[in-house]
RNA sequence: UGGGAGGUCGUUCAAUGGUAGGACACGCGGCUCUGGACCGUGGAAUCGGGGUUCGAAUCCCUGCCUCCCAGCCA
């Protein structure tokens, strides 16, 4: 596989071929070979990003990003961003500056080709004319409701409405007259005048244009007609000089439509749509509605919390970029419906901050052990190293002294087998620092443990014994006095079901233990002064990110994952073996 | 007796007439100053039935199952 290039992957800098090992191509990707090998398109490859700007980008959108980028990329071709704006209704300009953004964040880069398809509007119409001067276009009185009844159903044919042969200067009359704002809204609309029998509901005289008064966020009140998705797109493409259009499974029925388009109008470009599979993660969902309600209703702080799978929300979790570009690749492509596991998906988020984040010391459940032969006051420094995959990430000074924070979970009185960690009179090393042990549990009047009583052995320091002997744990601490409270946020899955977009109502597989927060955490000094986004490995417990709530004087972090955790799922089996 | 698409390990993607393979997940072992990382290893699949062929996941026939489509949304 070939992780992106570093920087932003732009449309020139991916790597053109994996020389190596090659890989087999997806489908697109043989399609596009066989294209460039018989010279179908001059040699050229040009893709392009169209979504509507009425919502924010998730995960499955970078799958197709990704796609159209790299394509392009992969034969130094290009991929146009392109707003399907067609709809003013649902759309917003908040949304089109956050899809940029979030595609910059992703890491590809259009250059100079943002394209809206409003901007085609005065020549869109221009081929709606046409169209009706060939006669493959009308306009319809019908209503709404009418036209429904018409269209017939999935396994009875349609009806022709009685507009249906109006003469070409009727109807030229009648189009500009809707342009010109003569009619009401939904009084009129302009059809394609194809087959209403045919078995595909999409050539029964689909309708191209519609009334529609609304303010459009970019042509503001100039139209009052508005132009369909399947009009839209087609001539949008072409116009574009794209040569693979490449789109998600449920438009493969559109496919004969856009090829009418372009067919009819005769235009000098026309692309070639290919459908792939939509993408879907295991334990969550991806429906724009449903994401929606995920917001409107509460009960999610909004679009970039970060437990939606938005491209937002992934960024303030703490996921890389580069993370969700490898898990992109390693999903494929293909059309078969899919479930992908959430767990691809965190293990590329793991490999990639294994590689780059610094190690921190923080305990989030703090258990106070005092180290009775230390020193009172006395305070050294123990040298850490902040990134063993990579030295050149260096090392650091922790301050060590006599009271210190351990992590709750990581004392048992009554330690089971196979729990390696501190016991009553068993020795652990301390990360970087020295070997101890514990010597008494002090209790509160509730029973609860309240403190540590150890001792340390002055001859470990830096972690081993001159005399050989080993321990079966280190664990991580922070130095009481030294130590930095934070709030930390811990974040698990959103939803219990493993499908919860089956349910006729997702919201009942919601995870009521989706979000953790402990504002009593404990880390090591060093990370003083950090900005938002920095993202660190907390020792043993997993990658935590700067959560932009952080100020000056109180820090927030987010859990982006966990460390895989041999131990709990050892725990589980036991437990469920009683 | 509508049209379109698709069925390969648990999941996902390969193999395009010639040893069914990778990744994730899972199991076991090793190593380790993170029960992390890393290394090794194991189990695990061609929807069913026929046919063509020396040879079929792949070609043919047939049956079954799943998904998409009846917005003046995209």
């Amino acid at each position: 596989m070939t992780p992106p290039a570093k920087g932003p992957a732009g449309t020139s800098d991916l790597p053109e071929e994996d020389t190596g090992s090659a890989s087999p191509l997806d489908f697109i990707r043989a399609i596009v070979a066989a294209d460039l090998a018989a010279k179908k398109y001059k040699g050229r490859v040009a893709t392009r990003f169209p979504p509507e700007p009425n919502g924010y980008l998730h995960i499955g959108h970078a799958k197709s990003i990704c796609l159209n980028f790299g394509v392009a990329a992969e034969h130094g071709g290009t991929c146009n961003m392109r707003f399907d704006d067609t709809n003013p209704a649902a759309e917003d300009i908040e949304y089109v500056d956050a899809i940029q953004a979030d595609i910059r964040w992703l890491g590809f880069d259009w250059g100079d080709r943002l394209r809206y398809a409003s901007d085609y509007f005065e020549r869109l119409y221009g081929y709606a004319m046409r169209l009706i001067e060939r006669g493959t276009a009308y306009v319809d009185d019908l209503t709404a409701e009418q036209i429904r009844a018409y269209r017939g159903t999935l396994t009875t044919p349609g009806r022709e409405s009685p507009h249906r042969d109006r003469s070409v200067e009727e109807n030229l009359d009648l189009f500009t007259r809707m342009r010109a704002g003569e009619f009401p809204d939904e009084s009129k609309v302009l059809r394609a005048k194809i087959d209403m029998a045919s078995g595909n509901i999409n050539m029964r005289d689909p309708v191209l244009y519609r009334i529609r008064r609304a303010t459009h966020h970019r042509t503001g009140d100039r139209w009052c007609i508005y132009p369909m998705y399947d009009f839209t797109h087609a001539l949008s493409d072409s116009i574009e000089d794209i040569t693979h259009s490449l789109c998600t499974l449920e438009f493969e029925d559109h496919r004969p439509l856009y090829d009418w388009v372009l067919d009819e109008l005769a235009v000098a470009c026309h692309p070639q749509q290919i459908e792939f599979a939509r993408l879907n993660l295991s334990y969550t969902v991806l429906s724009k509605r449903k994401l929606l309600t995920l917001v409107k209703e509460g009960y999610v702080s909004g679009w970039d919390d970060p437990r939606m799978p938005t491209l937002v929300g992934m960024r303030r979790r703490g996921y890389p970029p580069e993370a969700i570009r490898t898990f992109c690749d390693r999903i494929g492509m293909a059309k078969r419906e899919n479930v992908v596991d959430v767990a691809v998906l965190e293990h590329a988020v793991r490999e990639e901050l294994n590689r780059t984040s610094p190690r921190v010391m923080a305990v989030l459940r703090p258990l106070k052990v005092v180290i009775q032969n230390y020193p009172e006051g006395q305070v050294e420094e123990v040298d850490a190293i902040n990134n063993p995959e990579d030295p050149a990430a260096g090392t650091r000074k922790v301050p060590f002294s006599r009271v210190l924070y351990l992590e709750r979970d990581d004392f048992c009185e009554d330690p089971p087998k196979k729990f390696f960690r501190l016991a009553p009179g068993r020795e652990v090393r301390l990360r970087c620092a020295y070997f101890i042990t514990c010597v008494d549990v002090v209790k509160n009047d509730q029973g609860e443990i309240v403190e540590l009583k150890c001792t340390y052995d002055p001859a470990t320091r830096g972690g081993s014994a001159p005399d050989g002997r080993k321990v079966k744990a280190t664990l991580h601490w922070v130095s009481a006095s030294h130590a930095l409270v934070a709030r930390v946020r811990l974040y698990d899955r959103l939803f219990l079901d493993e499908h919860p977009g089956e349910r006729r109502d997702s919201l009942e597989a919601l995870n009521p233990d989706s979000l953790e927060v402990i504002d009593t955490c404990r880390v090591e000094p060093s990370v003083a002064s950090v900005a938002t986004g920095d993202r660190y490995q907390f020792e043993r417990l997993g990658y935590f990110c700067v959560d932009p709530d952080s100020t000056d004087d109180s820090l927030v972090f987010n859990r982006t994952v966990s460390l895989r955790d041999v131990w709990a799922r050892i725990a589980r089996t036991m437990k469920a073996r009683g």
